[in-house]
DNA sequence: ACGCAATCATGACGATCATCATGAATAGTG
DNA sequence: CACTATTCATGATGATCGTCATGATTGCGT
């Protein structure tokens, strides 16, 4: 079988796509190149004309995971308005919502690889830490603080904030222990800060679930700039 | 063969602790029987003279690790005398250091099983669950706070923070955005709180690390009350 | 001291894994 | 239209996995 240039390129994309998901739920060892391939509608023989290895693969799926990520905070973050108080706020408010929880993944790979990323070595671990380094980031430039070096330390308690009680809350095989994790961490990181929206915060935080094809969860706010 | 009774009882012990050493290094996935048996001192196939199975095994190498937390921190707690403030900020300084971050077969089982908890079914994941009960209640009994809600709502939002924290920081393939996660994390969560003795800090902060046999980091401070 | 029962070592089983070899089919190129 | 390079499916390979069967050794109750 031979199939179009475009075809090809829609396989490579899918595959990653599908990996980026399926290493997020399962984990790196957890996840098969027969699996990855099979949910991509291909056979596994068809792999190796993608990738060179399944530890390239997981690279390259990382970083796809780390933009998805930021581009889901950047639509948040443009629901909130232009004040940096809001959309921190913003944030928060839809990162520690059960939607989020339920949503392993599709969800931030931070929470979902954060331990994995730690027995990796080479090019994926280096993706993951570009991830860290990006959504601090992103936090530092809207977080509270008379200073950048303030600044740029409450966005990174926040993002460990984040992580873990997302972490927790998904480990947690107790609904109610799950949802109180989340409710200390939205009161603590912000998530009552400032005058934002009710109504944006109700969206954000899932009151209007929208259900797309497939049976996945649009967990991204629509319509969004993006 | 055959060994002494209490021969036994030492080598289960063996296992457990080589495997909850190994599972908080590896991941459930990145560690065979074989391979914990080996470093038990034993062969494979006298595995399951004592477990059901692996994932019997599992559960209890992670409860293992949740009881050595528990105690840990315990004695943390002990060195910072009889104020809650002082106790809250001596797991917070103890935890967050680069010691327990380069210990990570050692340290934390949350941060260091967490996402992999998240995959777990069974007894595994209840087992874990009441670690997340069990270090969320002591931390509620020493967390600062108007009420009991508000104390307990400050004890999850700091377990998150640390747990975060400690992951991220593991995560981070360069030194300086490592520690200054670390950092951050002590700053916010109340490391810098009330007016705990500054050699106590220094001793928890592994300034006067001490080697035990094996190459291993003895993280417990000494004596400690157990 | 004798015999049973327990414990470990050796080895093997089937399943699964990442990876590679091969061939069929065909899109792209001249 | 014919040729070639490429993409995928099929299948195989060697390694590793969890688990079990067997037998040798020997502690321990009698």
């Amino acid at each position: 079988m031979k199939v179009t240039r475009e075809q090809v390129a829609k396989n490579r994309q899918r595959i990653l796509k599908v990996a980026s998901k399926l290493f997020r739920e399962k984990g790196f060892d957890g996840v098969s190149v027969a699996d990855i391939m099979k949910r991509a509608g291909l056979t596994h023989g068809a792999f190796y004309g993608h990738f060179a290895s399944k530890d390239e693969l997981a690279a390259q799926a990382c970083a796809n995971a780390v933009a998805n990520t930021i581009d889901t905070w950047s639509a948040w973050t443009a629901l909130a308005g232009d004040n940096s108080a809001d959309q921190l706020g913003a944030i928060v408010s839809a990162y520690v919502t059960p939607r989020h929880r339920d949503d392993l993944g599709g969800g931030c790979v931070l929470a979902a690889l954060g331990a994995d990323a730690v027995r990796q070595r080479g090019a994926v671990r280096r993706t993951f830490t570009d991830g860290i380094r990006s959504t601090a980031a992103m936090l530092s430039m809207i977080a509270p603080g008379p200073s950048n070096a303030a600044q740029r330390e409450k966005a990174l308690a926040t993002l460990a904030g984040l992580v873990g009680a997302l972490t927790l809350a998904r480990a947690a095989d107790d609904p109610t222990l799950s949802d109180e994790i989340l409710n200390a961490a939205l009161s603590t990181f912000g998530g009552k800060s400032g005058a934002t929206d009710v109504a944006i915060q109700a969206r954000l935080r899932g009151t209007n679930r929208k259900k797309i094809k497939g049976g996945q969860t649009d967990w991204s706010p629509p319509p969004g700039p993006h």
